[in-house]
DNA sequence: GCCAACGTTGGC
DNA sequence: GCCAACGTTGGC
């Protein structure tokens, strides 16, 4: 069991359009970035539990709680020419690149805001706060409850 | 919209 | 294998 959070701009999905699904899952797919395949292909696990983090808008925050409904399997949109993620590089037997399931869970009483995360000494070493770019980040299960806490939820 | 941080690419 | 150039992310 492992904890994650996953950022996303809300213009492009948000924690809404991901509530609003039909079965309430989302193939998490288009990331780009080789550590951050890693922990979807190596790591994440069915049942992991995920913060859903808002970025590149006024205030990024932690907005709602999710869960891997879908361990790592390869990314098919980096082989489709006319999509935005395609690369050519990528093929059926070396994927490259790999995608989650993921499933709303539930949202937070209370939003979990960049700057109240910054404000945290407890949560310095996130690596939100010091390499703000990674988009698929591990968390700690200390870091979850205090997230959580501050979120106004309850338990972990 | 700016720009710092930083990951990736490609020439050598 | 180094490193400069380049592209992208994301906070502000």
């Amino acid at each position: 069991m492992n904890y994650w959070l996953f950022k996303t701009e809300p213009g492009c999905f948000s924690f809404e359009d991901l509530k609003n699904r039909p079965d309430s899952t989302e193939p998490w797919d288009g990331v780009r970035n080789f550590q951050a395949r890693n922990f979807l292909r190596d790591t994440a696990q069915v049942g992991d539990r995920v913060l859903f983090y808002h970025s590149n808008i006024p205030e990024p925050a932690v907005v709602g709680l999710a869960e891997i409904a879908r361990a790592g399997y390869p990314d098919s949109t980096a082989r489709n020419p006319h999509g935005e993620h395609f690369d050519p590089k990528a093929s059926l037997e070396n994927p490259i690149w790999y995608m989650v399931d993921v499933r709303y869970s539930e949202p937070l009483r209370k939003i979990v805001t960049l700057e109240r995360i910054k404000q945290n000494p407890l949560l310095v070493d996130m690596p939100l706060v010091k390499r703000s770019r990674l988009s698929i980040q591990p968390v700690t299960e200390n870091e979850w409850r205090i997230i959580l806490t501050m979120a106004g939820v309850d338990g972990p």
